[in-house]
RNA sequence: GGGCCAUUAGCUCAGUUGGCAGAGCACCUGACUUUUAAUCAGGGAGUCGCGCGUUCGAGUCGCGCAUGGCCCA
């Protein structure tokens, strides 16, 4: 990080500007306003308002001077009112003072609406305080903030520059709340579990290291929220639900940034079937607060979340785009011979569960558009969720895809502990073979299921693609405010 | 990790065959009391992403690097 401002000449005029706010009496950074109305509420309320008195604050996003008389835009949260100062009303001393505005300050004004010969809703302003000087000037009014790198680095312009943005931010919000809603309807707790652990488990992706001084430990940053929900299951709670984030130490792109947010739900006495039913009704019904419809199109494509979904086998799917018979598939190198003559470029994936995968990618997911339900995933892949007991090569679990996309993934939570150990074993050889993604062992998590934990139902949401869905944004980073940006120099 | 593309004024972008660095908005000065992408007249503003090379001469050509984007893995 610099330490050496970046001045240009603009920036030392502004600055000159905010020490003659000074020498005039007024300290260019005020301190509280009182606001009568936000500047959005004012054109809908004009009957009632005409002839009022109201007070605003906000930025000047637009200023027209016309001699002795000026015209500005005032916009804070809410959108924008037209201000209109005349220099008989005001005063020349303070008229002058309107000199020294620049646009982007903000200020507060009091004065009185009225409609503008063209019809503008107006305040004409009786009086103004400057509240904040503007060191530096506002992006292009009327191209905005185009340059994308500019945009996420610098995301307070973006928000200023491009309105759009803070409406798919909002929605965001709205979308969070909902789900709150719909989950504690239904008797779920909100919980929050640890970020710092010991074991990043109940995922597969290498994990963030970090360190606790004090304890003089190594400690990762979760990449699930998985096995301390399951804890809480053995503990006594019957719903829980967290919406938080999680890091992946792991590549950049449209889909992907190292952190993001999960949510994740368990709920005891239930299965599988019983996720599938829960998905079916709370992502419409997010949809439904949000946009008002189950039906909305992605970058040019319907999608249409109306229930119920289809329920494809994977093992069909399988076959039906590749004409393999998966679970005949037995050792590692069939496998790899197996994805190589279907084409895929393997490079360094050795096992069944790395092929599969690779499989799933390139022939079956891409064709789902439409949400459906990828159900009874194999058991290489799939290390906490239940074993089905008429072929216990496969497991109650699902993943639901939208748009080609994993936008679910849940199953009966595997609660027999000896199994779970033997997974954790098998997870183990994985990562022996050179799959970093493997899944880590985590004994603590195996005392707590050999307590005993009641049968149940579990299910991960990423949060960042559903909102990337249902405000049309094309990438992850169009839908977190912040993304990780490589630093300049 | 690989391929392709982009990087020029605060912002959005032009820049021809290698020959004085451009426009609009923003900024400054002046005019203007119902404008609204205000208008009119004038003016200032640049490490052409960074470095090395080719050349009499590089924003332009070559190589390397940086940042970002898209595609692939």
């Amino acid at each position: 990080m610099t330490t050496e401002i970046r001045e240009n000449e603009e920036f030392q005029r502004r600055k000159e500007t905010a020490t003659r706010w000074r020498t005039a009496g007024y300290d260019p950074y005020g301190g509280a306003f009182l606001r009568t109305h936000m500047a959005g509420a004012i054109a809908p309320a004009f009957a009632e308002l005409e002839g009022k008195k109201v007070a605003v604050a906000g930025r000047l996003t637009a200023i027209r001077r016309q001699g002795k008389a000026s015209f500005a835009d005032l916009t804070d949260f809410t959108g924008k009112i037209q201000l209109y100062v005349r220099e008989d009303v005001l005063g020349p001393a303070d008229y002058e003072l309107c000199d020294l505005l620049d646009l982007g300050d903000i200020i507060g004004a009091e004065g009185t609406v009225f409609k503008t010969r063209r019809g503008e809703v107006t305040v004409e302003i009786g009086s103004f305080r400057l509240l904040t000087k503007a060191l530096r000037p506002l992006p292009e009014k009327w191209h905005g903030l185009k340059d994308v790198d500019l945009r996420y680095r610098y995301r307070y312009l973006d928000l200023i520059a491009n309105p759009g943005v803070r409406e798919v931010f909002f929605k965001r919000t709205q979308i969070v709340k909902a789900i709150r809603g719909f989950l504690d309807a239904r008797g779920f707790v909100e919980v929050e579990t640890p970020i710092l652990s010991l074991v990043a488990g109940g995922g597969h992706a290498r994990p963030f290291t970090t360190h606790h001084n004090a304890l003089d430990l190594d400690l990762h940053l979760r990449i699930a929220l998985e096995l301390y929900h399951k804890r809480l299951l053995v503990g006594g709670f019957d719903r829980v639900y967290e919406i938080g984030h999680c890091f992946r130490n792991e590549g950049i792109d449209t889909r992907h940034n190292p952190e993001f947010t999960m949510l994740e739900l368990y709920q005891a006495y239930t299965d599988y079937e019983g996720m599938m039913a829960l998905a079916e009704e709370m992502l419409p019904e997010v949809a439904r607060t949000v946009l008002g419809t189950t039906r909305f199109v992605y970058q040019g494509r319907e999608i249409d979340l109306s229930p119920p979904w289809p329920r494809l086998k994977m093992m069909d799917a399988i076959r039906e785009r590749t004409g393999l018979d998966w679970l005949a598939v037995e050792t590692d190198e069939e496998a790899v011979a197996l994805g190589e003559k279907l084409g895929l470029d393997l490079r360094g994936r050795k096992t069944r569960g790395q092929v599969l995968d690779e499989l799933l990618k390139t022939f079956v997911e891409p064709h789902l558009v439409q949400p459906t339900f990828l159900v009874d995933y194999p058991i290489e892949i799939s290390p906490l969720a239940k074993r089905r007991p008429d072929e216990p090569r496969l497991t109650y679990r699902f993943e639901l895809f939208i748009n080609g996309w994993e936008c679910a993934n849940a199953f009966s939570e595997l609660n027999d502990p000896l199994d779970q150990r033997e997974r954790f074993l098998a997870q183990a050889e994985e990562k022996a073979k050179g799959n970093e993604e493997a899944m880590s062992w985590d004994e603590d998590f195996l005392f707590a299921l050999e307590h005993g934990m009641p049968p149940a139902g579990g299910m991960g949401i990423g949060i960042d693609r559903l909102v990337m869905l249902l405000t049309d944004s094309p990438s992850i980073r169009d839908v977190i405010l912040f993304p990780l940006m490589r630093p300049l120099k």
